[in-house]
DNA sequence: TGATTTTATTACGTATGCGTATTATTTGTA
DNA sequence: TACAAATAATACGCATACGTAATAAAATCA
């Protein structure tokens, strides 16, 4: 611990990859015409386009369905309060649509427009290369495990917070 | 690429953990009152730590030196326009001076006060306790493997950029 | 040496996330 | 049923990073 040099630091690194690869993929998003899909929201998109398998998505929902804010917030990790000017911007985008829910007063359903659907194949694709440029060089066996690392140490940080 | 859960996307993961692990930081630094260490400043104080080997801190200089703003922010990786305000706050903290250049008019040198030498083992203690409470699961082996994947993805990223 | 280019820094607006306080509802309890 | 507690969402200010434009000074070049 006397000398602790920066790539020897694991937040350090952890930081430092995700302003990096944010970064690039803002990039290629630009650069793809994509530019309406902010980074931020992939995190959100990636929820609401999970498939249950019988064809629907998570974000699709026949009239009055959805999923609750704060519940899409529990999901990919942030905050209420960071979800109201996420959803806010996405609105904005054309992504996701509020929709009041008729059991509960207090609550707004999130639903995918059918922009939102259409976006998933083009970002999807776009996300591929990005990862592809940044591990082109690592051997998919530490891959894994880094992947691995990383579900563990997301796993420990939400059971301590 | 028909399905992609959040948690198998690398990007997702990167960034969840970054922001897991900045709060979990926050947290701590304000537990231990050290809350006036913002987050980011870690990132810079780690390199302006860093020993010469001759008792000599990259980051404290006699009078009329130190480093370059923009030199710095090329090691910690971030755009000169990012390091302004970070260095405005480290400032207002109390961490380090802005120095004029007497080489060259239009250069500031960042020189760390002794509040900011003061507060480096405190510092990296809490962040070695953090980094602890987050790996507790994992086996060193695969620990120092993705500690390797995320150097190299590191690497990569500031080529391409 | 004068003009052009590069470099160092800052200013300003945007994107992103958080904590705290506030407002509406809903729930739970006496 | 009336009141307290919990829940859903938002508002607002702070922290953090970026891109672009502006400013000043140094470096280069013709």
């Amino acid at each position: 611990m006397e000398s602790l040099h920066p790539n020897d630091c694991l937040y350090y690194l952890i930081t430092r990859v995700s302003i990096g690869l944010t970064s690039l993929l803002k990039k290629r998003l630009v650069e793809s015409g994509y530019d309406f899909v902010k980074p931020a929201y992939i995190g959100i998109l990636l929820w609401l386009w999970i498939d249950d398998g019988m064809g629907t998505m998570l974000g699709k929902f026949g009239k009055d369905e959805g999923i609750k804010i704060n519940d899409l917030g529990k999901l990919a990790g942030l905050e209420p309060s960071s979800m109201t000017g996420l959803i806010d911007r996405m609105e904005k985008d054309g992504l996701v649509i509020r929709v009041n829910d008729p059991k509960d007063r207090r609550a707004t359903n999130i639903q995918l427009t059918q922009k939102g659907i259409d976006v998933r194949k083009p970002i999807l694709t776009i996300m591929d290369t990005v990862i592809k440029e940044i591990i082109a060089t690592i051997p998919k066996k530490q891959e894994n495990i880094a992947m691995d690392v990383l579900q563990k140490i997301l796993t420990t940080i939400n059971t301590l917070e």
